[in-house]
DNA sequence: CTATAATTTCAGTAATTCCTGAAAATTAAA
DNA sequence: TTTAATTTTCAGGAATTACTGAAATTATAG
């Protein structure tokens, strides 16, 4: 590995975290290349870059298209393929999340709702389906409102997040200034609600 | 194994997601068993059910300890330790995003700071601290929102997720009402600003 | 303190995951 | 087509991680 300092330290510190992130060493070496290099890079490049084997940088390739965290591109008389990481860390950063949803999360969802139309007959499993449509609630809430921000633009986003906590202060007010912005008033809800109100699709 | 059935399928898929989510199947199924659990549980009886030696069940409760993720009882009268997992599903969220956020997120945001620190030597190496920037801003930027939400009572976070996108239009008015509400006007920034506006402690 | 119950550690083995080189398959130029 | 360049697949070995039983340690009842 020939690499600018910086770049290599970045890098070895990716395959480092890989393991903790559910990818292999090779995987986020690759990926931190792609990252900070300032041009495409094809499979030959990144195994030379890395001292991967060419089949290794191909199966890594493939697992990082997996989860749309590559791009593919051609360059003019030159029949192999170069690589690239988005640019927008932002784009990134929902790609990532959508993965992780899709699948660490949706396979549970689907598990509990599964378990939770059947009925329980002994009495831990009654017990059980009660934490569960726990767990499910907690869920489907979560992965709800992660939807609504991905439909957000990131300045919006960024917003937001810079304000905090303070958007718990609005939600506080949310009722006396709701119809100056068109909104229905609604009262806060306990979190366990079986039946939460559904969100009204967004207008925009 | 002999559980109850839907028990024992929630235990099961625990195992499997365990790989996904970073731990082993032993320590996923060690959870899932104590989360459904009506009662605490000793090691020798999630050994018995899940069919683990007693060691393994000792290494998995430790995992599961270092995550903060069960509770350790005494029952009157009975010198072994009993296990359970929060009640509260909310709480067990919290501790997983802090958790995750220490091991997954932290030596990373750590990595980049001191990368840049350093001078750039190589072009390569100059572009490449420019990338890490963009990652390092958007970082910081949600694991400050991160801390500030943990910060809510769970009534408060639930409210707002199930507003969902609509946050995004209180903010567009947010100048209009801001003087009524105590709270500072400032402008919408750009995502990638070099230097944020660094976010005021609550005073609350 | 001594004895025993309970828990943890750890060395060895099993299981899984990672990585390579060779061969097969695919692609596109000639 | 044929040929050469490029990419993918895959069997086998290397490396890592998971799991067990035995021994060591810790805690507490007597």
């Amino acid at each position: 590995m020939n690499l600018a300092p910086l770049t290599q330290r970045f890098v070895l510190h990716f395959g480092e975290m890989g393991s903790r992130w559910g990818i292999n060493r090779t995987v986020g070496q690759i990926y931190a290349l792609l990252y900070v290099s300032p041009k495409v890079l094809n499979a030959d490049e990144i195994g030379d870059a890395l001292a991967f084997s060419r089949s290794n940088v191909s199966m890594g390739l493939k697992e990082l298209q997996s989860w749309n965290l590559v791009r593919l591109q051609h360059l003019p008389n030159d029949r192999r393929e170069y690589f690239q990481a988005p640019e927008d860390v932002w784009a990134i950063f929902r790609t990532l999340a959508e993965e992780r949803r899709k699948r660490e999360i949706d396979p549970t969802l689907s598990m509990l709702r599964e378990a939770l139309m059947e009925e329980g007959v002994t009495g831990d499993d009654v017990h059980a389906q009660a934490r569960m449509r726990q767990m499910h609630d907690l869920i489907e809430l979560m992965t709800g409102w992660l939807a609504d921000m991905q439909k957000m633009d990131s300045a919006t986003l960024a917003s937001l997040m810079k304000m905090g906590a303070k958007v718990a202060k609005l939600l506080e007010t949310k009722d006396k200034v709701a119809v100056s912005m068109g909104l229905k008033a609604r009262s806060v809800q306990a979190p366990f609600d079986k039946s939460p109100d559904p969100i009204e699709p967004d207008p925009a």
